[in-house]
DNA sequence: CAGCATTCTGTCGATATTGTCCACGACAAG
DNA sequence: CTTGTCGTGGACAATATCGACAGAATGCTG
């Protein structure tokens, strides 16, 4: 994990099409060496995946909202339930003022509304409290 | 916008590195059809770009945090302010206990405690309230 | 510390795969 | 009929992928 391993990411991250002739190129190696060197990253799960960035609107996700859920029992083993609900994107256990927190998407409030009162039929919530997002500023990946 | 463009970005979605020849099989069509209708969800900005997923702990990020941040005027306006700290990956304006929501990741808590005096030195910040990720159960694309 | 084996990391070139582009046909709408 | 959209299939260039080999770093042993 030196360097030229951060610089490689950073590069994939900005665009993961770039051949790997290009990369190593950017990176003053030849391009057996930086594919060899992708290749490992992948392998020790240092780079998850290739994917692609969606514009979310696009596809009719118009409201993004963040929920807290409290519980009365330990929630961390409500992964699996949370993750069936289509519209959650992000779920963390938190330190603070409720148990876990939320990243949703829906199309509207109405559907945001239903996904709330699927939440709540999750064992153990007693409430949630929704911040909704007026405007995004960005999200981007770090380097 | 029909459902074979959303079963490609599906897939590509999964796995971006999919050859053309396989993602026209998969949804019913020829490679060279497949290559211009990505080529086209591209142009469309449907696809903002192909990026890597990389695990963040690895790199050295091993806290992650939940900003509400406070102002005393609007700070629609101060996208640029908060973009300029690398450690923040998204800034949300709000409806809700806050104007601003970041989400932030660094290597520890001193980290943590250096990026909020920086949030601090953005004009019209009145005030910040951390909420601590213990444990991530998930972070997903949607499909 | 020298000598030696082992492992890791790199270069280079061959080859198969893939992206990319173009000419053409089918089809629906005006 | 004309026009525009969307598909097919094939040709070509670019690229990924793999193997053989060389040098540096590492670690063990006497």
């Amino acid at each position: 994990m030196d360097n030229i391993d951060r610089m490689l990411i950073g590069l994939l991250q900005d665009d993961a099409t770039r051949s790997y002739a290009m990369l190593g190129k950017a990176v003053g190696l030849s391009s057996g060496a930086a594919h060899e060197r992708v290749r490992k990253l992948r392998e020790r799960g240092v780079i998850r995946r290739t994917t692609i960035d969606v514009d979310q609107e696009a596809l009719g996700r118009a409201v993004t909202a963040y929920v807290l859920v409290d519980g009365n029992t330990w929630m961390g083993d409500s992964g699996d339930r949370l993750a069936a609900i289509p519209e959650v994107e992000e779920a963390h256990v938190i330190a603070g003022p409720a148990s876990v927190l939320l990243k949703v998407r829906t199309s509207g409030p109405k559907e945001l509304q239903d996904l709330l009162r699927q939440v709540f039929q999750v064992d153990g919530v007693t409430g949630t409290q929704t911040v909704v997002v007026l405007q995004t500023l960005f999200e981007r990946t770090l380097k």
